[in-house]
DNA sequence: CTTTTTAGACTGAACATTCAGTCAACTCTC
DNA sequence: GAGAGTTGACTGAATGTTCAGTCTAAAAAG
């Protein structure tokens, strides 16, 4: 074992039965999306990961065969993550109401996010990668579905406990999430007339109005009990 | 002058003034753009656009300093060919009403779109190279506010004739666009759920809604006058 | 009107660099 | 000592860019 994955099993709360490799596999792929974030999916090398968290270039392809497999991994295991994290700050909230703002707060406030790096940067490499490259496509398409699908039985559910209007789910699932990815362009690309709070509140007006339930800005959410909003890029 | 761009000249139908070097300039815009597309920005090597126009390789550079100067360019000959259609169609139709559907058609249904090579997919590798690349960021900046003042004014003349309500036109054009560039990353990449038609629909619902004028489906739009769409990719 | 010059368009071949992937050896740990 | 983990050195292919010229058409000179 070596220094640096001992530490790293130090630094982590939950580790258990991972083994090294295991590990080392989970950190080349933070390391890797670390740098798809600042060098943007095709100028990632595998130099760079390797670099990043200080071993030699070949040990990377020595757990995936090709840096192809390295940054589709990277994709999914983003993806994956940033969906169970959604799934876990939605179970703790009351009302359906309560998970939608949550839901679009997700998508739009870029609050310091923890573990995953997840910037928004990394939807545009990987909408730009999805045209060409297939796995990343089915990467992306289970991916797309899923958070559909989140956003349609939280809809159900809030009609069915009479705090949503009666509009049919699925379209308005469709038409959401759409909304919040145009949006997260803009928030990604640093619009100057789309800050992320602006489309926190245009969002959730589309939704308040769509579902019929009373929304107003404030509440708490913006500015609130999180982190302060890191500047620049 | 060389058998090819006399060629070309003889060709193209607008011609006039345009020197052979101004010829040759968009001859590689169009085929660089082209090739963008197919294969994707960072994967577009100056070999393609030579070839697609059956040249030596050195005489792209010879044009363009540089290869980055080249897809420079070319996005933003796509962006400006694409705008200015955009105001050709809105130009010749009556009512703000129809403006609007026109609008939306144009960023929804690829209807075999004739001269300007803009697939959706270009918009993908646009905004992942507008992330890193400041050029291409500013090419985006300019491209998007033009667009959403485009919508702005629509909505404003619509106002004016009474043929809208009273809601915030620049609240509304940022909501507008993103949920159609929203839509359209669903479109580029072939969303089983999310189709031209369905994505025009319930774009044109959302815009009917906030502008309150009457809409449906049906007529003449989908499945109209226009050319039958084009399959697979 | 003919010859010479010039300038722009264009090319093939080389150059230089970057980088993914290979390989043989070395080093831990069990 | 066996096998997983790890590395430095290397290679081979791809490709952007340079360069030294060639070719052609028009301008200038005679």
């Amino acid at each position: 074992m070596t220094d640096q994955v001992r530490e790293a099993v130090g630094a982590r709360g939950t580790v258990e039965a991972q083994g090294t490799a295991d590990l080392r596999r989970e950190q080349m792929l933070r390391a890797a999306l670390e740098v798809i974030c600042e060098r943007g999916y095709p100028d990632t090398r595998i130099a760079d990961v390797a670099e990043r968290i200080g071993i030699s270039p070949a040990l990377v392809i020595y757990y995936f065969k090709t840096k192809d497999q390295l940054l589709t991994e990277a994709i999914r295991y983003s993806e994956d993550t940033w969906y169970e994290d959604g799934q876990r700050r939605l179970a703790s909230l009351p009302t359906a109401a309560a998970r939608v703002e949550e839901l679009v707060a997700m998508s739009c406030l870029p609050e310091a996010d923890p573990e995953p790096h997840s910037s928004w940067l990394l939807w545009l490499d990987f909408w730009a990668q999805a045209a060409r490259n297939p796995e990343v496509a089915s990467v992306r398409q289970k991916s797309d579905e899923r958070w559909r699908e989140m956003i349609t039985s939280l809809v159900l559910t809030g009609q069915e406990a009479g705090e949503f209007a009666g509009v049919d789910a699925a379209d308005f699932s469709v038409a959401l999430s759409a909304l919040l990815d145009g949006l997260a362009v803009q928030i990604a690309l640093e619009d100057r007339v789309v800050d992320p709070v602006r489309a926190f509140e245009l969002s959730m007006h589309f939704a308040a109005n769509q579902l019929g339930f009373e929304w107003s800005p404030g509440r708490g959410r913006p500015g609130g009990n999180r982190k302060p909003r890191q500047k620049g890029r």
